[in-house]
DNA sequence: AGTCTGACGGTAT
DNA sequence: AATACCGCCAGAC
């Protein structure tokens, strides 16, 4: 990777607040962003998790979904991974979509 | 160096 | 309400 000092610590507090998501919760790319203070750049986020998914450092990224509450980065994840552990949450995915997804919503 | 694509999201039509 | 288009940033070709 490059790994500018500014990009390193970008990635690094998307680890930080995705772990931060308590389980049987949901957020989505736009939030973390936003928090980031770059709501337009969502599309890194997702970039910066798929990362994590090869990388060593453990993030739920699976309790990460578009503003849908639809599961985009299944499609990413290893078979239905995604769908699997969210359900270990008590999180019910109907047609790859987070049910119920608003109350489940959590904005850091 | 130019162009397209992508785990997104908001605005415009 | 549904669809199109644009902005963001990085990577692949």
């Amino acid at each position: 990777m490059k790994s500018n000092n500014k990009d390193n610590d970008f990635y690094k507090r998307v680890y930080e607040v995705v772990n931060r998501i308590p389980a049987g919760r949901v957020t989505t790319y736009g939030a973390i962003a936003a928090y980031l203070g770059t709501p337009k750049s969502a599309r890194m986020v997702g970039w910066a998790l798929k990362q994590t998914l090869e990388s060593e450092e453990y993030v739920p990224a699976h309790r990460v979904v578009n503003r849908n509450g639809m599961l985009t980065g299944r499609h990413t994840f290893p078979g239905n991974t995604m769908t699997e552990l969210l359900e270990a949450e008590n999180i019910k995915v109907i047609n790859n979509k987070v049910a119920n997804f608003k109350n489940l919503l959590w904005i850091p």
